[in-house]
DNA sequence: TTGCGTTGAACAAACGATTGTCCTATCTTA
DNA sequence: TAAGATAGGACAATCGTTTGTTCAACGCAA
């Protein structure tokens, strides 16, 4: 068992507060040098370190914050988790990590949980839209911050990125590039990321004169299986579109798979443009077209709002919206890829 | 601020004790069955749930474990992390994730921290050989586990596949190919899996009366680029390997971009071999051949060890040794990728 | 009516730390 | 020398639960 204050105060023949103030650097206490450098010789001696369950219980903070995703083993999610970490660990917090496999079922109980062990923040980037478990958090007193997917449009703190124009950005490179009959994977209706990205597909669609023709449209989840299996329905229509806007990039690199088992060539049969940029994207050969966003930033952002609200103790409602940026690659426009001694290369990706 | 079980004694005129008596279903509790309803229909309504702060520092117990590895965005642990949470977090736990980046510094502070904040048990995979920071643990009386990497032979509890085995599998498929010059790109001296999959790689060479060339070794470390460099020394020298066996799969994606990158055909003008099989390893073209292990498993099974340790109380040495299995695919053989319509699709990758 | 067994809860002591307040020597100053 | 100031810590309450022990009231039998 580590040692604590009182077995410390025993041997210092001092009281426990004593210790404490000294462990603590109070400024306020006033203490005989010799004293001090004898507490702190213990300390030192025995290595002590306050037990943080009894200093969360009578500080009432924890320092340990919360991430709920619905699953770390995608890579858009992992990026996101370091993003928060590295905003916190530094200033003495560590992050418990929830998967949710997409569950609202699963997701309430890990709040649920995460509430009764009173973290100090989470960070929420599985919410859907109107998400009752969302609106539950509202009225908890605990700091929270969403990211990626809002719930209620304006309503709770926010980082993520502008989804219609990133969907818009997305559509009009295809359609500039000539394409005509544009198909696109959407997300789910439930997901704010869903809506988004398809109203910016139809935007875009609008923009430029071209009819929506709803056979081009289809659901895809954001699975690769599930952009696989969209895709197929789509390219094996009688009028098959030439290009795809897909909802993520795992979506798009269902869609890439599915297109090569169909002997489609990308990008001249089929091009195909994603959303999100993930390190897999930049890897495939062609490369994937797509859209990127700031993953590890939108996890320190998020880090750093929680922070915020922690430090000053009230909720805030800022919102943080970075802006999407095309990236064009071979899956839409042939040769774009990297020159072969400069492509780039993932970096720092440990065992 | 959440209810208490103090403010729960005003209203329902009972001492608090009785409220957490019924609220924990105490079997030892003589109730009227009146005031049981009374005071259960009230938890209800206020939806109460016992501070887990108070609660773990009554029980000395936190529901809370601790995975500390190099790197969350490395496929290969973000899987590992999974198998943990999925076999904690149907028993009430919830999973803290520690980066390390490598640092032994940085391991270090995080097992400080989670000593501190009196974690259950802790999930080690980022430990060295004869590292302090594990010798440091096995003196505290907190349960751990060890996964993948080991520190001191048979000394600590473990998870993890048989390196020497899996190098030997991995060399030896190679030598069957015909390839006379087979190359390694070696992990750490001081990582076990480093050590231990560079004497199977020598083993094979042995096994076949074939000569170690030490021009042929090349220390890799573990990341894409640390890869991508080795291989550029190895497959640039004078009389080039025409076979690479590589630490991880990661260190072989960045060989098989540089043989990309220098025009080399794979498996034509040099195969790789890679370690672990993550999900990436099957999506390249050509497949990644490769050495299997169980990533999620590991993880699962050192939840059940670090649970196992906690229910019992006390500390088990057992060891969990998986065997490694060989994956051939089209970076050894060409042809050999699943045909196109049967191609597996990776399962599973929300948003 | 006295005594005893039950019932139905209340009491109180932890678990370790933090922090505002109080107390007792020792010193200073008039 | 008496009074006040100050230095150096001790005291004690508190955070919210859990759990072994105690206790009052009631019912029942002798």
């Amino acid at each position: 068992m580590p040692v604590t204050l009182k077995e410390l105060a025993a041997r210092a023949r001092v009281h426990p507060s004593t210790i404490s103030r000294v462990a603590n650097n109070d400024p306020s206490l006033r203490i005989a040098p010799a004293t001090r450098t004898r507490i702190e010789t213990l300390l030192r001696e025995t290595d002590y370190r306050p037990n943080g369950v009894a200093r969360g219980l009578k500080l009432r903070q924890t320092f340990v914050l919360a991430v709920v995703i619905p699953d770390v083993t995608n890579p858009f999610f992992a990026a996101l988790f370091r993003g928060v970490e590295d905003g916190a660990s530094s200033r003495g917090y560590n992050v418990l990590l929830c998967n949710t496999d997409g569950s609202p079922e699963r997701q309430r109980s890990h709040l649920l949980s995460l509430h009764a062990r009173r973290v100090d923040g989470i960070v929420l980037a599985s919410s859907y839209l109107k998400d009752p478990t969302v609106r539950w958090l509202r009225h908890q007193a605990i700091p929270y911050v969403l990211v990626n997917r809002f719930s209620d449009e304006a309503q709770d703190p926010f980082v993520g990125s502008d989804d219609l124009v990133g969907g818009r950005m997305a559509t009009q490179h295809l359609i500039q590039l000539g394409h005509r009959r544009v198909g696109h994977l959407a997300g789910k209706a439930t997901v704010s990321t869903g809506v988004l990205r398809r109203r910016g597909y139809l935007a875009a669609l609008a923009d430029h004169g071209l009819e929506v023709d709803s056979h081009l449209i289809t659901e895809s989840g954001y699975t690769e299986e599930g952009g696989a299996r969209a895709a197929e329905r789509l390219l094996t229509a009688p009028n098959r579109p030439t290009a795809i806007f897909a909802v993520t990039d795992m979506t798009a690199v269902g869609a890439w798979g599915a297109a090569r088992r169909m002997g489609l060539r990308i990008p001249e049969d089929v091009a195909i443009v994603g959303y999100n940029d993930i390190p897999l994207a930049s890897r495939l050969v062609p490369g994937l077209t797509t859209v990127h966003v700031p993953i590890h930033e939108f996890g320190s952002a998020a880090a750093r709002l929680l922070l915020e609200q922690i430090e000053t103790g009230d909720a805030i409602r800022r919102r943080v919206i970075f802006n999407p940026e095309l990236i064009v690659r071979g899956s839409t426009v042939a040769g774009t890829d990297a020159p072969a001694g400069l492509r780039p290369i993932a970096a720092l990706a440990t065992e």
